[in-house]
DNA sequence: ATTAGCACTCATTCGTTGCGAGTGCTAACT
DNA sequence: AGTTAGCACTCGCAACGAATGAGTGCTAAT
């Protein structure tokens, strides 16, 4: 059988109504609204397209559903990217650099800002530095027997935690340290560094090797993790309650409980591919996101950090929509990566 | 009337049975349960308890329900502080040094620990730091025309900011800046420095001057505000899909919008008296709250810094063993900051 | 090939009924 | 006097069934 003209109007105007409405959409629907026929002409071309596998039927009495199959169809082949108007276009941007002056701020606002325009549940995941290298280590004394540890990398990425030492250690015991780290880690990158060991170096100071070993070292390794970790900031969660596929209490639930595994997604969000990323349904190969589709975007910043957002819902999306904001978004951050904010003060 | 001694028992019973199963509770449940007469007693004396006020009626042929008068009573007079178990309080230990470097991941923890054992919802917040005194003032160069600005108060909490100038800056100009900042600031509590101007001691050095007015000032204002932010951190959110009172999406869903306004539960959680407090229902002012309970309690550190946590939940609650966790937690955190974290690796 | 007509299906709504947990009251008992 | 047994009554709730109506599939006419 093949895909007629018609045919792909009424599959394309069944999912319009669908995505609306989330009603099963019946074929007087079509008929009234679209000039395509007599809702019986309308019930025969249905009646094909179930057979070939785009629609559906939740029982015999009620109207059709677009299956997977006629998403990936529409996404794939129907679907115009909606290029996003001046006033949308404004409000993101407005939105995205409200009170940000932070990176992992503008990765926050990012997320906000998507749920925001989506109605839907939105992430996103700061940069990975499994490329930064390390820039800088120092060691800023607190108090008698505490310091700060900080790590700067190339990116501008600052990381920093507070030892407690064993001992209190002099000014120059200090300088001598975190000269020698710097010496020996600087232009490594954070996973390297977590590799070396710098101990040999200190061979002619017996102080400042002691102090390495039982007070700096696990510390630094500590917070190289911390660097080296992305964040996940969502959004929008509360949104799903608006959707009648939640509506029922354990539907919620069982989304609250898959969302709150944040490592889980941050697992997931990272394998998936680069550039703007749809999977519908049972396409995700995870057994709780079979009845969600996950659209995601990749943003780069020179071409060496990347990160990802994106937005998860149910099946029944407006995947042009969001699929033209996430997009934005992405070329919003990239740019504003290249241009650090808050320069221009408007 | 009086609360005679069997009154009292028989409020006990109701009050410990509807916590437990969350339905109304019969004259015959009591007294096959407890040693405290027929159910004709029972329900004799119910009935002067619910004139009392202690115990309503959801409708004329149900069981009765302890009102707000009746957990207060329970908690002001009838509840025994429930001391915890060894294991318990091994447990706890463990859960919170769990993966713990920084206090904003000690406060984090708590949090969790706390929804675990309680199956509440739970918060923390960090420890305010209106009484910090700037200590360092950095300016680490990143590149070109990137700084990192990073302050240090005395009590050990570091921020920092990327600064994006707007020309480049000569390491001398940079070491001036930091120098001068920290002459006048250090010593300043967080607030203090914010009022502060310094523009006029760079008198003699324009060049200074003016990368600190129009680069550093309005970074270094963000850096402050930053500092002074306490950070809110909430776990065991979806807890409440366990709870009858839950059952209902839109109860669930209202729930959820209430605690995603951080700001607004900050607001509320500051405000609290220090200690522990509880409030039951309608006495938390707020409208939203009505039907749920807070516990919260205080930690202090060295007497100045202080932050709170707590639990929020219906109001059949197991008051007795929050309050007990709440407490032991606050005892706990306040011990860890007198003993920084990580020395004794186990 | 299209469409009107019609019988049929099936989720949903709404009223009815029966059940059972629990009360309140009265009268008997201690 | 306080306690208890007995009993009528209330009321939420679940189960059942009829009515409703949106929508289909099929057949026959256009």
């Amino acid at each position: 059988m093949d895909l007629t003209e018609r045919k792909l109007k009424i599959l394309q105007a069944v999912i319009a109504d669908f995505v609306r409405t989330a009603e099963p959409v019946g074929s007087r629907t079509i008929s009234k609204n679209y000039e395509l026929g007599s809702p019986a002409t309308i019930r025969n071309e249905m009646s094909d397209l179930e057979e070939m596998g785009y629609l559906t039927h939740p029982h015999t009495s009620s109207g059709r559903v677009p299956s997977e199959k006629a998403y990936r169809l529409y996404v794939n082949e129907m679907m115009s990217k909606r290029e996003l108007s001046q006033e949308e276009k404004d409000a993101i941007a407005k939105g995205l650099y409200e009170n940000v002056n932070e990176l992992e701020n503008l990765i926050e606002r990012a997320a906000h800002v998507l749920s925001e325009i989506t109605n839907l549940t939105a992430f996103a995941l700061t940069p990975g530095t499994e490329q930064d290298k390390l820039k800088y280590i120092n060691l800023l004394p607190v108090d008698e027997q505490t310091v700060v540890l900080m790590l700067v990398s190339d990116s501008g990425k600052v990381s920093n935690t507070a030892v407690r030492l064993d001992k209190p250690a002099s000014e120059e015991t200090l300088r001598i340290l975190a000269k020698n780290m710097t010496y020996n880690y600087s232009g490594k990158t954070l996973s390297e560094a977590l590799t070396i060991d710098i101990i040999k170096t200190f061979k002619e100071d017996a102080e400042a090797m002691a102090m390495f070993e039982h007070s700096i070292a696990p510390s630094f390794i500590r917070t190289l993790e911390d660097m080296l970790n992305v964040n996940l900031y969502m959004d929008g969660l509360t949104n799903i309650f608006a959707l009648p596929e939640y509506s029922d209490i354990n539907k919620a639930r069982t989304f609250f409980e898959m969302v709150n595994r944040k490592s889980d997604i941050t697992q997931k969000l990272i394998s998936r591919d680069d550039g703007i990323m749809i999977t519908i349904g049972g396409e995700n190969q995870d057994e709780e996101l079979s009845d969600c589709s996950v659209i995601t975007a990749t943003y780069h910043v020179d071409g060496k950090m990347v990160g990802k957002l994106g937005v998860i819902g149910p099946t029944r999306m407006k995947y042009d929509e969001v699929t033209s904001v996430v997009e934005y978004l992405t070329e919003n951050i990239s740019k504003a990566f290249m241009l650090p904010e808050g320069e221009d003060d408007d």
